[in-house]
DNA sequence: CGGAACCAGTTTTTT
DNA sequence: ACTGGTTCCG
């Protein structure tokens, strides 16, 4: 690959190239895009706000560099967080420039980049330039051998937990020497030490797992300024999107590479950082003139996706956070409905309702202009959430696709066959190897692993040529050593395969069928018929072979084996060629670059939605990642959106009174319509909504709407504390006492087992225990019966 | 070795 | 409620 050869001496830009073409790109930009583009020299950070066409602007600006001949494709380094990103990216360029372009090496995702990097200089960091790059579940594997060698009991410290700990030094740039104090706490006091080992195995193993393709390409650039003074002049262009999602391992490697020049374009929204829980730093955003003295802001804020109304209610909900870099987001756009809001008595009725109003909107009844069903999506805040809705939806017909989700490549059956790929290429792979010794079933269980694994140490070997010590020494015996040689022989014949270069499908194909793997999948042969075609076990096997089946054909593309196995590692999202008509389902997470004409919101419940979890965790800093999630989730919606709460939900099995969202609160009431509940169960809140419905003129101040607020208020470790005070019920609060008899409209009679501030935990006798909020529980009227 | 019984954990997710 | 993982027994 040319990248991979020594740069090469500049020579001086051709003048030719300053105006070899009409700059076509600029058509329509406004002003502020119109600056970003033409600000080529020096730091410039983009402040683009949601819908205003910062893509638009980055990806000219890119075109403009190159098209004036200020820098050579492969001299712009462009980063993106996700591979749909750089793809769309890389498209709309060669749009703009009228020719696909050839040369820009280094417009990729960060770890594609970072993968690049570290193949170029892998002996600096003790690597080999083949290395492997790990799956999660190799990662968990080998961190839990560490944690049982470590003689650390693995069930009250999962390797889970160590991953998640690993990883957030990883994601600071951390190496394990440079663990703080502060942390050596980590783990049951043993992380630091654990994370050191766990680094050493993987450069025996000559493999990383993803954070190295960060971590090590920064420890290369400060540890080698040689090195890293080559590329900074090389890349004589930086472009960064989504910088509010870099964390510091990010942050570092870009600042690194930029130092020189300093021609760095930072591009992002501080209001749409919903990430931190996986390390990203809204800081680097925050500070960016800081580190980049005398830096360009550009602050994009002309919105061409939303209405007046739907940008109102999300910039209202956005106002409530601090520390904000500000922007005011306008739209030339004057017509268009109000933020929908509605209450429902369960989840399973706020999906039956969406589901009407999704047919509703597909007929165009109610003054709806008509949707097709790709216009439309619902966004909910976690994945359990989705179940109501494909429920609902499989149960009338409506077609709907889930976005995100399991990926292909993470599939169990697809990791076993691309483990069997990997031991082809390197027999030596221990990690592929102990995910299928004994996938199909071999007879080789603990004990025959354990020797297994014995001869390899003792002798310092792989496990591949441990079992072959084992197997001369005829230590083992039976099935399991008939099996393991005929394992063995298998993996020498494919290895010689690769070596010949045989064709890579027809070798995947060898390998899939000799090594019997499907096996697992099939029904036993049939006695009577023993040549016809055998059948999957159940369903969900005959999914299996389908994907094996799928992952054959999704080989053709590639070159050789090796080429697949880097891309699925750093690729691995699922392109999906579904062209039907379909709602949309996926979490705000998933939303995020997204748009629609309608959405839905649903579930925006205090608990939920702010997560319980996120502010528990993380208080106000986790509320404010919330309420930001919030934002992107309403600014995902071109013209309709509908937010939605139900009153009742089965939270981890039981039934739990939910409160409206603070974030409801939060929207500018005059851009919100309070709309009744079509639902049969018109309980008194519901009610009041019609109610609310009914007397739509007096909007915010019906009783209905003054019910949805003191309800959303009613609740909340994160407001202030005189707010608090101020509007929760003192007396449905301290009406109560531990072992008081109590009742439940839904729930019946109950005993209260303990009482944390306005949340009370019943023993119901009817149904069971549940969490429930004290507004909703009335003292029993029967006193007598009160158990003591 | 394989099936049943038991138990903990349960947001978001890319690469 | 549900899942995935582990343990315990035949």
């Amino acid at each position: 690959m040319s990248e991979f050869e020594d740069f090469p001496d500049r020579v001086p830009l051709s003048q030719q190239a300053l105006s070899a073409r009409p700059a076509t790109y600029f058509e329509g930009l406004n002003a502020p895009q119109k600056e970003a583009v033409e600000t080529l020299q020096g730091p410039v950070l983009m402040l683009a706000g949601a819908g205003t066409g910062k893509t638009k602007a980055l990806t000219a600006r890119i075109a403009h560099l190159l098209n004036t001949g200020t820098a050579r494709p492969n001299e712009v380094l462009a980063v993106t967080f996700t591979n749909k990103a750089a793809r769309e990216m890389k498209q709309r360029i060669a749009g703009l420039l009228g020719q696909t372009i050839e040369g820009m090496p280094w417009l990729g995702t960060f770890h594609s980049v970072g993968v690049k990097l570290l193949r170029r200089h892998a002996e600096l960091v003790g690597l080999k330039t083949n290395f492997t790059i790990l799956d999660t579940d190799d990662q968990l594997r080998l961190m839990k051998q560490l944690i049982v060698a470590a003689g650390i009991d693995e069930k009250r410290w999962p390797a889970r937990h160590l991953a998640n700990v690993i990883d957030g030094w990883k994601n600071r740039a951390l190496t394990p020497e440079k663990v703080p104090a502060a942390d050596h706490g980590a783990f049951n006091h043993r992380g630091a030490e654990l994370y050191g080992r766990y680094q050493d195995r993987l450069k025996t193993l000559n493999a990383c797992d993803f954070g190295d393709l960060l971590l090590h390409v920064v420890t290369i650039f400060q540890e080698n300024e040689d090195v890293l003074e080559k590329y900074q002049r090389w890349f004589r262009y930086i472009l960064v999107d989504e910088y509010q999602d870099t964390n510091v391992a990010q942050y570092l490697w870009l600042r690194l590479l930029a130092g020189g020049h300093k021609n760095i374009c930072c591009v992002g929204d501080d209001d749409q950082s919903i990430y931190g829980w996986r390390g990203a730093e809204v800081g680097n955003i925050l500070r960016f003139e800081k580190d980049f003295p005398g830096a360009k802001v550009i602050r994009l804020e002309q919105n061409y996706r939303s209405t007046p109304h739907i940008l109102r209610a999300a910039s209202s909900v956005i106002s409530a956070n601090t520390g904000r870099l500000g922007k005011t987001l306008f739209t030339e756009e004057t017509e268009g409905e109000k933020v929908h809001l509605i209450s429902h008595w369960d989840g399973e009725e706020e999906a039956r309702w969406i589901g009407e109003e999704i047919e509703a909107l597909q007929r165009g009844t109610r003054g709806m202009t008509p949707r097709g069903l790709n216009d439309i999506a619902i966004l909910v805040r976690a994945s359990h959430q989705m179940r109501a809705f494909e429920d609902r939806f499989l149960s009338i017909g409506l077609p709907y696709r889930v976005i995100g989700g399991p990926r292909f490549y993470e599939r169990m059956e697809i990791r076993d066959a691309m483990a069997y790929f990997r031991l082809a290429i390197s027999r030596d792979d221990d990690l592929a190897f102990e995910r299928i010794y004994n996938k199909p079933k071999r007879g080789l269980g603990d004990k025959a692993f354990q020797k297994i694994q014995m001869a390899a140490r003792s002798n310092g070997v792989s496990l591949y040529e441990g079992s072959r010590l084992l197997l001369s020494a005829g230590e083992l015996g039976g099935k399991g050593a008939k099996e393991l040689q005929k394992l063995l022989d298998g993996l020498d014949r494919w290895h010689m395969m690769v070596l010949d270069e045989r064709d890579h499908i027809e070798l995947a194909q060898v390998i899939i069928d000799e090594s019997e793997y499907p096996e697992m999948y099939l029904l036993p042969p049939d006695p009577d018929a023993p040549d016809r075609p055998r059948k999957a076990r159940d369903v969900e096997a005959a999914g299996r072979l389908e994907n094996l089946k799928e992952l054959i054909e999704a080989l053709e593309g590639f070159e050789n084996l090796q080429g697949f196995l880097e891309h699925v590692s750093l690729v691995m999202d699922n392109a999906s060629d579904d062209v039907d008509e379909k709602v949309s389902i996926m979490t705000l997470h998933a939303a995020k670059g997204l748009e629609f004409p309608a959405v839905f919101l649903p579930g925006w419940e205090d608990g939920l939605f702010p997560s319980q979890r996120a502010m528990d965790e993380s208080g106000l800093k986790g509320l404010e990642e919330e309420r930001r999630l919030a934002y992107v989730g309403l600014t995902r919606a071109e013209e309709y959106v509908v937010v939605s709460f139900a009153q009742n939900r089965l939270v981890f099995g039981s039934w739990q009174s939910q409160m409206a969202s603070r974030f409801i609160d939060e929207m500018d009431r005059d851009a919100v319509e309070v709309l009744g509940a079509a639902g049969s169960h018109a309980t008194p809140e519901v009610q009041s909504d019609l109610d609310a419905r009914a007397s739509r003129a007096d909007g915010y101040n019906s009783p209905g709407w003054k019910r949805l607020q003191s309800k959303a208020n009613h609740r909340g470790m994160s407001q202030p504390r005189e707010a608090r005070n101020t509007v929760i019920d003192l007396e449905a609060v301290s009406a109560f006492t531990t072992g008081e008899r109590v009742f439940h409209d839904k729930f019946g009679y109950g005993t209260i087992t303990a009482i944390e501030g306005d949340k009370l935990d019943i023993s119901f006798e009817k149904a069971g225990f549940k969490k429930v909020v004290a507004k909703f529980v009335k003292a029993a009227e029967a006193a007598d019966d009160v158990p003591f």
